[in-house]
Parts: C-alpha cells; sequence; structure tokens
RNA sequence: GCCGAAGUGGCGGAAUUGGUAGACGCGCUAGAUUCAGGAUCUAGUGGACAGUAUAUCCGUGGGAGUUCGAAUCUCCCCUUCGGCACCA
C-alpha cells in the first residue's frame, strides 16, 4: 500500500482526534511534576504572522517533549485584547473595537488551531472581557490602599500620533514606540504605580534568574540603572537654607568649584532675586524647560551631527563648601537633568567630562584633586577631564588616599558631621499608566468634590467599559464625552462625582495573564492561590527579545505585588525564558511597507503545517533571527516525503517485525549499524532538546539516521541478510524516527505510527531511552597527529591501552615518514579521540 | 561615547569541555530512471596545486600571542547588529 501523503487530510484528522481525547487539558494532579510552558500571548491584530508561527512552534514542541516526559503540563492560550489598533481599525471600517477584537479573535484561534498546537484551549480568555478586566480593576484599589498607586502631575512622554501618554519604557530614540511619531513632554495628571518601591528586588532578583539570556538581564540592570554614591549638602551663602546634590564621586569633592542646577530645580529662580541676575536666569530657565529634557542636549550642527553643547547662566548666588567652606557660585545648566538624583550636581571639572567643557565654556576654576599613577595634570595643560583612579591631591586631610578608599573615607566623614550621607540612586522611574484611549481597562477611581478622590467600592466592580461609545475620527477617546459613563455618586458621601476616564496601560493586562490561567474559571476572586500555586511560576516562558524591558519588567514587578497583596506565593514569574529571534526575508523583518510578508495560510496550504514547522524548527537555533528560504520549505517538505515513502512502501515488512530483544540482536551488521546509530540518534536528540532547544541539530541527527536507513535497505534483497532481524531493527530506527520528530511535526509522525500498526495515537508513547550498551561503538578511530597536524588514523579496539595505540602509531608508514631522522620528543594522547607525536629536528 | 552579542563554503548553519573545521540541509555538477520535464535514486561538491597520490599546501573578519594542538583562550584592530546614552 502506498498512499500518497495527503498533508491536509492527515492533518484535519489527527487535530481532530486529539479534540476528541482531551490529550492537552491540564488537571492538577499531585501524582506527577508539574510544568508550565507559555509563550507570550498575541495582540489580535487580524491574522497570525511568521513570528507567531516560529514563537508557538517553539512552545509546542516543548509541551509535547515534556509531555511525553511524563510531566504533567500546561500550555495555555489567550488574547492581548486591549490596545489601539483596535480603535484605529474601527474608525476606519467604521464598527466598533470590539466588534473588531472579537472578530479578529475568532479568526485567528481557526489559524492556531490549524497549526496543530498542543493548546488547553479551555483556558482561553481575552483581555477585554469584563472577566478578566475587573479583578485587573481590584488589583488596582488593593494597590491603592497598599499605598503602590499614586496621582500625579506630571511631566509626560505625549504621542500626538496615539493621543496618549506613553511610558518612559515605550519611548524608543524619542519616538512612540508604537507608531513612530516623535514623542512630546505635556504636563499631565496622571496614575502611577510605585514600581520604584520594588527597584532594589528587582535588581537582585536579576542575580537569580539563572533561566534567562545574560542579554536580557542586562538590559534590565542597565535599566533600573543603580550607583552606589552620597549625597552632600552645601549651605547656601548669607541664608539658612541648603542645596543637595548627588554624587558618585565624593573622593571628588575638594575639587568642586561650581555648582549646577536643573533649569526645573525648585530654587532655580529663588536663588537669582536680588543678585541682578534675575532676567537673564529667568529668559534661560523659559527657553530649556520648554524643551524636552530629551532632546535638551542634542543641538543638530551644520554637518547633520549630532552634537551636545554645555550651556548654563550663573544665578548670582553662593553656596558653601560643606568641608573648606569656600565660595561657590550656583549656575543653571542645561546638562543636568531635574529627574535623577536630586536635580543639582557639585561640578568638579577636572574630573568630570561635562563639567570640564562646562568649566571651560564659562571660565571657571579647574582644581585637580586626583592624580592618576605616574602622572601631573594640570588645570593649564589639561584637554579633558581625567575620570580614571589615582591618589588625593589638595583634599586636606585626604590627601594622599587611593581615590576609591577616599568615597568611603570622605562619605563617612560627612555622615558624622551632619554633612551628607551615603546614597543609592536608580534611574527605574514609576511606571505612568494612565492612557487617554477608550479601548482599555477603565481605572476604577472616582472623583468628588467634597470627598476628593475616592476608589469604586469593590462589590461595584467591575467598571465596565461602555460599548455604546462612539469614536470620532480624530482618536479622542470618547469617554470624556459619555455622561452616562462618567457621571456617578461618590462611593463614600453619595454625592455627585465624576469616574476617571483614563484607561489602563495595557501592558497592565499582560503582567498577570499568565497567573489567571492558572484558573481562568474562577468567579469570585481574580486568582485561586491554591491552583496558582501548583503551576507557577511559568517554568519555561517564549517570546520576542523586543520585550526585554517593559513587559517582563512589569511582569516581575506585578509578580511581587501580587505576592505581598497575598495572591500567590512566586518571586518571580518566569524561571526560563527563551528569547526567540526574529523572522526575515531577503534579510530584513516582514513588512507589508517592504512587500516581504509570508503568509502563514498560503505556506499551509502549499505544503501543510508540519512542513512550515520543520522548516521552521530546522532553519536556524530558535534564539537566532532566522531567514526565510522557500528552497529550504521544499526542502523540509521532501524531508517529510522520504519518510512517508520509508514507511508506507515497507509497511509489510516493517508491521510483520517483532522488536523483541532477541529478534533485534539477530540483525546482520549492516543493520548492526543501524541499530547503534538509532541509539545514538536518541542520545543526541534528547540532549539537543534538553539542554538548549537546539531542534536545527536534533533534526539534523534524525537525517542523518534516514540517511542510514535508506543505505541499509539498498543493501536488501541480497541473501545473506537475515530477514527477521533486520526487519526489527529497521522497524525499531523507523519507530524511533517517529517519536523524536512527534513534537516537530506532529501529524504525519502520528499518521505512520498508526499504520505501522499502532492503535492509540503516538502522543501517548513515552519519550525513548537510550539502550547505552547498544550506543556504544566496539571501536574508535584515533586520529594521528605529527606536531599537531593530521596525518593518519587508527582503528582500535574500545579501551585499548595507550601503549598499544602508541607503537602502532610509530609503526604506521604515514606517520613514519614525518618522524623519520627526528627525535620523538613526546606523545599526547587524548583517550578515545587522538594521539599526536611531536617530534623534533 | 559606554555596555553586550556576533563575524565559519555560493546560502542556512554544525563543531556541547582547546582535540579530524564545514555535520545536516539548500544550491550546484555528473550518472541512473524517463518520450521529455518533474519527482526519485546514486555519486561528487571549501580553495589552491594538478599529473595519479588513501599526496601536498592554504583556509573559520584582520594582525599578534599562549599551546603538542586554537573557529574555540589572551591582547590589539576592523565590520555588523542590539541596548543605554550628559544618570553626576
Amino acid at each position: 500500500m502506498t498512499a500518497r501523503y495527503d498533508f491536509k487530510i492527515i492533518e484535519e484528522r489527527h487535530q481532530a482526534d486529539w479534540a476528541k481525547e482531551g490529550l492537552f487539558a491540564a488537571r492538577e494532579d499531585s501524582s506527577r511534576s508539574c510544568y508550565y510552558v507559555l509563550e507570550m500571548f498575541p495582540y489580535p491584530s487580524g491574522r497570525i504572522h511568521m513570528g507567531h508561527v516560529r514563537n508557538y512552534t517553539i512552545g509546542d514542541v516543548v509541551a509535547r517533549y515534556k509531555r511525553m516526559q511524563g510531566y504533567n503540563v500546561l500550555h495555555p492560550m489567550g488574547w492581548d485584547a486591549f490596545g489601539m489598533p483596535a480603535e484605529n481599525a474601527a474608525i476606519e471600517h467604521r464598527t466598533h473595537p470590539a466588534t473588531w477584537t472579537y472578530e479578529n479573535i475568532d479568526y485567528m484561534r481557526k489559524q492556531l488551531k490549524r497549526l496543530g498546537l498542543s493548546y488547553d484551549w479551555e483556558r482561553e480568555f481575552a483581555t477585554c472581557d469584563p472577566d478578566y478586566y475587573r479583578w485587573e480593576q481590584l488589583f488596582f484599589i488593593q494597590m491603592f490602599e497598599a499605598g503602590l498607586v499614586y496621582r500625579q502631575k506630571s511631566k509626560v512622554n505625549w504621542c500626538e500620533g496615539c493621543r496618549t501618554v506613553l511610558a518612559n519604557e515605550q519611548v524608543e530614540d524619542g519616538k512612540c514606540w508604537r507608531c513612530d511619531t516623535e514623542v512630546v513632554e505635556k504636563e499631565l495628571d496622571g496614575w502611577f504605580f510605585k514600581i520604584t518601591d520594588y527597584t532594589q528586588e528587582l535588581l537582585e532578583g536579576c542575580d537569580r534568574l539563572t533561566g534567562w539570556p545574560e542579554k536580557v538581564l542586562t538590559m534590565q540592570r542597565n535599566w533600573i540603572g543603580r550607583s552606589v554614591g552620597a549625597e552632600i549638602t552645601f549651605p547656601l551663602a548669607g541664608d539658612d537654607s541648603e542645596i543637595r546634590v548627588f554624587t558618585t564621586r565624593s573622593d571628588t569633592l575638594f575639587g568642586a568649584t561650581f555648582m549646577s542646577l536643573s533649569p526645573e530645580h525648585p530654587m532655580a529662580m529663588e536663588l537669582c532675586i536680588g543678585t541682578g541676575q534675575e532676567e537673564e536666569v529667568k529668559a534661560f530657565i523659559d527657553h530649556w524647560t520648554k524643551i524636552p529634557s530629551r532632546e535638551r542636549q542634542i543641538t543638530k550642527s551644520p554637518n547633520h551631527q549630532i552634537t551636545k553643547s554645555k550651556e548654563g547662566v550663573f544665578t548670582g548666588a553662593y553656596v558653601k563648601h560643606p568641608l573648606t567652606g569656600e565660595s561657590i557660585p550656583i549656575y543653571i545648566a542645561n546638562f543636568v537633568l531635574m529627574e535623577y538624583g536630586t536635580g543639582a550636581v557639585m561640578a568638579v571639572p577636572a574630573h568630570d567630562q561635562r563639567d570640564f567643557e562646562f568649566a571651560k565654556e564659562y571660565k571657571l576654576p579647574i582644581k585637580v584633586v586626583i592624580q592618576p599613577e605616574g602622572g601631573n595634570l594640570k588645570p593649564e595643560t589639561m584637554k579633558e577631564a581625567w575620570e580614571g583612579p589615582g591618589t588625593l591631591v589638595n583634599s586636606g586631610l585626604f590627601s594622599g588616599m587611593e581615590n576609591e578608599q577616599a568615597k568611603k573615607a570622605i562619605t563617612r566623614h560627612l555622615e558624622t558631621h551632619g554633612l551628607g550621607n551615603q546614597k543609592i540612586s536608580y534611574r527605574l522611574r514609576d511606571w505612568g499608566i494612565s492612557r487617554q484611549r477608550y479601548w482599555g481597562t477603565p481605572i476604577p477611581m472616582v472623583q468628588c468634590d467634597t470627598c476628593g478622590i475616592v476608589p469604586v467600592r469593590k462589590q461595584d466592580l467591575p467598571v465596565i467599559l461602555p460599548l455604546d461609545a462612539r469614536l470620532d475620527k480624530q482618536g479622542r477617546s470618547p469617554l470624556p464625552g459619555l455622561e452616562s459613563f462618567w457621571s456617578t455618586t461618590c462611593p463614600k458621601c453619595g454625592g455627585p462625582s465624576r469616574r476617571e476616564t483614563d484607561t489602563m496601560d495595557t501592558f497592565v493586562e499582560s503582567s498577570w495573564y499568565f497567573a489567571r490561567y492558572a484558573c481562568p474559571d474562577e468567579t469570585s476572586a481574580p486568582l485561586d492561590r491554591k491552583r496558582v500555586d501548583v503551576w507557577l511560576p511559568v517554568n519555561q516562558y517564549i517570546g520576542g527579545i523586543e520585550h526585554a524591558i517593559l513587559h517582563l519588567l512589569y511582569a516581575r514587578f506585578f509578580t511581587k505585588v501580587l505576592r505581598d497583596l497575598g495572591w500567590l506565593s512566586a518571586d518571580e514569574p518566569f524561571t526560563n525564558l527563551l528569547t526567540q529571534g526574529m523572522v526575515l526575508k531577503d534579510g530584513a523583518k516582514m513588512s507589508k511597507s517592504k512587500g516581504n510578508v509570508v503568509d502563514p495560510d498560503k505556506m499551509i496550504n502549499t505544503y501543510g503545517v508540519d512542513t512550515i514547522r520543520l522548516f521552521i524548527l530546522f532553519a536556524s537555533p530558535p534564539e537566532r533571527d532566522l531567514e526565510w528560504s522557500d528552497q529550504g520549505v521544499e526542502g523540509a517538505h521532501r524531508f517529510l516525503h522520504r519518510i512517508w515513502r520509508l514507511v508506507t512502501k515497507n509497511l509489510e515488512g516493517l508491521t510483520s517485525a517483532r522488536t523483541d530483544k532477541e529478534t533485534l540482536i539477530q540483525g546482520t551488521k549492516a543493520s548492526k549499524a543501524l541499530r547503534q546509530k538509532t541509539h545514538q540518534t536518541i542520545l543526541k536528540v534528547t540532549e539537543d532538546i534538553e539542554q538548549r532547544f537546539h531542534f536545527n541539530t536534533a533534526i539534523s541527527a534524525v537525517m542523518e539516521l534516514i540517511n542510514e536507513v535508506m543505505s541499509c535497505l539498498n543493501r536488501y534483497g541480497t541473501p545473506e541478510i537475515d530477514q527477521q532481524g533486520d526487519w526489527a531493527v529497521l522497524r525499531e530506527a523507523m519507530e524511533a524516527v517517529l517519536i523524536l520528530l512527534f513534537p516537530m511535526v506532529p501529524h504525519i509522525t502520528d499518521e505512520l505510527w498508526q499504520l505501522l500498526g499502532h492503535q492509540k495515537t503516538i502522543s501517548l508513547e513515552p519519550w525513548p531511552v537510550a539502550d547505552l550498551d547498544v550506543a556504544r561503538a566496539d571501536t574508535v578511530n584515533i586520529v594521528v597527529q605529527v606536531n599537531g597536524k593530521l596525518r593518519s588514523q587508527v582503528e582500535v579496539a574500545q579501551n585499548t591501552d595507550k601503549e598499544i595505540i602508541e607503537s602502532m602509531v610509530l609503526d604506521d608508514p604515514k606517520v613514519k615518514r614525518y618522524t623519520q631522522g627526528k627525535a620523538v620528543h613526546k606523545i599526547i594522547y587524548v583517550p578515545g579521540r587522538l594521539i599526536n607525536v611531536v617530534v623534533r629536528n
């Protein structure tokens, strides 16, 4: 029987069978170890793209592999369903974001199901379901009560394209992460999550996340940006107030010759009053506070090079140096950031490049207080600041100290005299979550004229996002104009009040969805702690590197908050993280504008799901970018065809074979080698998947086994072959092929498995264990080198003595050619691999 | 500027701890089969040299070094990509 490989029928049939059997439904079951594998859930943008296919294929292989290993696997899927594209599409297509979103979900669910992904679909949800976001509103109120939420007027990143505020993490290169519009600064009231309460824990946690790529951890550490330094008090001259500065270089304190304040510094304006500098200072502050701090320093020079200019103005006021008592002029400088440290810095021009440039520009004194080893820095001749290590000079009591030591000594000295203290500063800012958008989770707060800001009562949740809203063409949120939504009564006094009309950043939804999968049916609480603790943390999380900071940092923060609110026990959400590379075509990311998009549906229609899965897994290891190749797809398809033919053309011989141990060892010499290869392949594939998810090399190994099977079959028909034993070995090999490939190409392997006479799906097979005795070779090839150059090879029995090999090698005519007339200096033997004869003239 | 990752045939990529560089696949070449094409099977495929030999030499971005031995370790340089970017 040689049925055609009709992938369409096969794939549909097996998908239906798996669904009918309920193979992928996860149940809490204490008898087996749990394994939670999760891929980053998609935004329902309309259609699945190749990036999704890659992401979910990788996750599916892991899920199926772990199931075969006996784990109780949780592998869920859902939808990150709130967000701007829905609003834009709704305006464009004159529909409602909800309609658009749910239609997309229905379509994309079909696409995912067609990919044969082993999800527990019973746990599916969309974050725009009120049954999901109501719990997010509860978390918000609980966080508010715990002091983790506050409202503040502040300068925010505003994207005019999206007509909303963006978090710091969502600004890339001064542009909106989504629409690329130049971000402007705007003063707005908004809600903040106090992620900075968890700075230290988020940072320390990085050291314990050993299952995360170092790259991601580095990015998170840099984003948090910890620096240890000191806060130092400078008393104002002729006044009893003071200005505090933050510095990481307290060792250079004696070199401070002026002070720089940010234009936004609260004292900037008042300092100059009565000094005659008022007008100049006012003009300067007016000018620079209009420019977002991000762009402040950057001026475009004529040749389009971006340069950073140091500009400032003297306030007319002075502070006193805390240790020397010297008068120090106070400047306002464009490069000092209000949002870092204290917004004021002590300027040490000799040892800070920015201060150096500023001092040169405004002719301020430069005082050297650190001498590098063997150096002799002089202010007059310095071309740039010396920021490296050295010995303190001109530093009173501290002169002669090494600068690292001096940092501590000076800080301690300041502390004992009440002039300063050790201080750790971070770059991380609180997470602004207010969005002036419609399609998001309503913030459950109320503004009452008498009571002020009051949370909605918990029993009144959810605050439902009204679906009768009409979007305007400019994309402004309809909520502030929708009285039926915002008009309400105060939860406290019952008086008339107004609901918050901003919605939450959609990154809030994705910060806890992985926990909700543990109990998506829970109606009385956001999370059922018992069930959540069974599954969390996620054992293996898989997604794109583009979320290295944004989503992954927020999810870590949220997990810690939920832990502290008592909803779960995990400290971290994801134990292991795999960041998969992008799918490229012609060297570039697929995009409509470039016209290099490969549509998964078309590919699947032509080649079938298994082919696409195989190609994606084979073309490159998962963490690397993958170059799409139509010829590569053909190759993958050909390989599946070859397996199909191998089984169907030899079905009679294969099905008649018994694979008990006695029959297996009856094989002839040719099939004995095949048997060894089979067990070596089991070892290799297991190792490749287990240790590093390198499916490409795992597939290569199976291809080698197939090649061996083919050459073995070519020898059949000759009379000396023992049919019984050989067919047994062939069957063992082919069954290994099917099982090893099953997690990657589940449909064709299940079909062939059942053609071989098995009654049940291959899904239920345990992962094979190699027989080490069979896998081990009787003989080994030892590479022979002379002076490190390959000259010959010898074949010897396993564990042959070193002396025997040595004498064999020295007798080898090929070796002799190089050793003749020379003295053998030494012989290096690497057991079982290599022998190197070192000779000298 | 700082931090990080990478650079291997015509292409995607192997080489897991310093031990046969180029596994596996694509592509290409030749042969078999075929009316022909496709498909399939067999053999070959880093470069140089070529004159008959299981030869020799070169070869993992470039240059030095360590070592019996380096794609792998060290130093310098070049290129590409990613992150941060006046963070005091």
